[in-house]
DNA sequence: CTCTTTTTTTCGAGCCTCGAAAAAATAGTG
DNA sequence: CACTATTTTTTCGAGGCTCGAAAAAAAGAG
């Protein structure tokens, strides 16, 4: 059972609240603060100026006196830049990419490449990991705060301690420690997470009104992925990242799987499933190993222009997708949809056998929740999700529980 | 986003824990809670003895003094019977059954009573609870803490807000406002819930250790009703109490179900739906409105004693419960399962047919952590959980908020 | 009867948040 | 330009809460 609170967790939550407020909200005062945190102005002062004392917040100078009103203006505060930095990876098939970003979320360096992901010894995959932080790292020694986390999204299943990637389409070995063997490397905690839940959580950040507390981010791609927040809290599995929309069960021993086994949503409306329907008209065909963007493309292009096995392919994913949803929405109720991926761009050919299928499950009842939304470019999404997973530790986790004046990384700056 | 914490919310938070901690464990200790609430022994202390001076916790006298060890003995807490009571309600199909029960968990009093839910109006059900409720309030005036909470439990689906009963099996009326009523009515806080959600309550409770943080309990009678407990939250949906395993897709343009819609769960492993299947072999036959206990099991003998449309039934009725779990495995990893109703004692017939549904699925991959347990009589459990949900808000809600000494029920006492 | 051991209570110290009042900083006003 | 009204931020004392240490309480052991 959850534990006692103590005397000092209430000012680490405080804290906690303050920072968070401050990250959300753009630049807001500390009159703002309190009203949004509910605590008094006293201690949002006693907090902020804490804060501000080591090096956490800053006030913004020379920001725009926006007020306007009588009375004394309002000071807004803003995250440090130079209190932390964090590194944000993106490991997908045959490609992998980094990025240095500071406290206040710029992207300070970054760094993209491709490698043949589904050759390599699963040893090579964390040494090009390794490999490539150890450059950014060193090209911006100088400048900018302490590295203080790491987070890499990655296609796959990872455990629920975000430590290793259980299983991933990218490559052939299981269990590959990449938490264990970067924390080694350098001193840093490191989290390993799916990057459809990195979607999800960068959604949250870009459209907060839209993504709040209840929505579903599905990933249209090769295969299927998916990234759930519910109750304002993203959804993972018991064991593993979980969400696996892509092998909820379509059609019992249906078409064959990239994943050995039959009737998965993903061998309907993966995009070599897709591909398969349109092109050869044989579900049990094996999956190809990968498809460029451009074969789908191709492929709803067609589908546009004449009816046939294409525009019969995206109708087939479309209701392997529309099924699956009222599955999850007899669950828990349906909520905002965003359909990323290049298979977004196709989105419009599945869209109302989605629909359809959807009306002819339990999630029809209150369909007037479900809103579709499409975004075809999956990557910066990645980035950035991995990116506010990080800075939020760094938030809650570090800086939250910095009490007593005590800041041992960051040279002698605060204590004032 | 949630709010800061307060001064006061410290001692709130903290006294729920004590009062948690006693509801839990049999007669802890003042050590014991300090332990397992990680608070220190002044802290219990203190709090402990507020909630003596107040009424709400006891020393237990006559209990055994079972340590023999040396030193000074522990005196064990306990929960003040005569606290609080509250009502704990379930609505079945045709049946109405009440409870008071004492602050400590122990039925004072109970009722049950057919009713012919399917013709009465939306009305005559709530009145029907109000008059069972009012016999039983005024047939125990004088004994008993004051009634501080209602709970219902109802087949059927109820908002997430615990108020109304949104759509049910058991009446054709829909947005029964079970809840306001019944607070009109006698003043009391009142919730409507799921009656699955409640079972998965009350498994908790007989069976801490088995059932802990994350497990499924599965209704298997005329209809398919789950509770879900996920990471020691009892899952409902966003806007319904949701968790409609019954109602996820197993076949796309299946079977017909009761719902109305076709293919779902239900319309191959209800009651019905086997009964249809081994009858009729038609699954597109209108499903029966009621079936006896006796009807299902005497299907089971058939099914045991002969190969046969009965033993078909059941097949057909565990492949779909099995590709179902596989499905939302897929999204939440296995967990411990327990097949509850008269369905349960037919499960020997279904668990082979699960069991190969699963490993289709990638719900087989972790396969070692799924458990089967049954329990044939759903009815206590019902109540159980209805009872343990209303005393926990009585524990939480109201009991640990009582501050500043000002304690309505007790005299002045503490403040030292 | 005294000593040892364990539980529970008491007491002062140290934090934390809060409300009220003071200080700071600006726009309006004549 | 001085003064006033207004709004934000800081300061300060009060009140609460938890904690650790010490004391008190309540047994069994010898």
């Amino acid at each position: 059972m959850s534990v006692g609170i103590r005397h000092d967790d209430l000012r680490r939550r405080n804290r906690a609240m303050v920072i968070s407020a401050v990250r959300r909200a753009s630049q807001p005062s500390r009159t703002e603060i309190a009203a949004t945190t509910g605590l008094s102005h006293s201690t949002i002062s006693t907090i902020s100026s804490d804060l501000i004392a080591e090096g956490i917040l800053a006030e913004a100078k020379g920001s725009e006196p926006v007020s306007m009103k009588r009375g004394r203006p309002q000071v807004a505060l803003t995250l440090e830049p130079r209190a932390a930095s964090i590194v944000a990876v993106v490991l997908s098939l045959n490609s992998l990419s980094a990025a240095i970003i500071d406290y206040a979320g710029n992207t300070i360096v970054e760094d993209t490449r491709r490698l043949v992901t589904q050759r390599m010894p699963a040893e090579a995959l964390i040494d090009e990991c390794i490999a490539m932080i150890r450059r950014l790292i060193e090209g911006v020694a100088t400048s900018g705060g302490p590295v203080l986390r790491i987070a890499i999204a990655v296609q796959g299943i990872t455990d629920s301690g975000s430590r290793k990637l259980l299983w991933s389409p990218i490559t052939r070995h299981d269990d590959i420690p990449f938490a264990d063997r970067l924390e080694q490397e350098f001193g840093v905690p490191v989290t390993v997470e799916n990057d459809c839940n990195m979607i999800a959580e960068a959604l949250r950040w870009r459209d907060p009104v839209r993504y709040r507390d209840d929505f579903i981010a599905i990933l249209l791609s090769h295969g299927i992925g998916m990234g759930l927040v519910i109750k304002g809290e993203l959804f993972t599995g018991t064991q593993s990242s979980g969400a696996e929309f892509g092998h909820m069960i379509h059609r019992p021993n249906g078409a064959l799987c990239r994943c050995g086994r039959r009737g998965c949503i993903e061998a309907y409306a993966g995009n070599y499933a897709i591909w398969r329907n349109a092109k050869l008209g044989d579900e049990n065909a094996e999956p190809l190993a990968d498809l460029s963007d451009d074969d789908i493309t191709a492929l709803a292009d067609a589908a546009r222009d004449h009816d046939g096995p294409e525009r019969e392919a995206f109708r087939k994913a479309g209701e392997a997708i529309g099924f699956g949803l009222g599955s999850m929405f007899a669950l828990f109720d349906p909520a905002p949809l965003a359909f990323v991926g290049v298979g977004a761009t196709a989105f419009d050919l599945m869209e109302p056998h989605v629909l359809s299928a959807i009306a002819k499950t339990a999630g029809g009842l209150h369909s007037k929740a479900i809103s579709f939304d499409t975004e075809p470019n999956e990557v910066p999404l990645k980035r950035e999700g991995a990116m506010m997973r990080a800075l939020l530790h760094v938030d809650q986790e570090i800086f939250a529980a910095r009490l007593g004046g005590a800041t041992p990384a960051s040279a002698g700056k605060n204590v004032a």
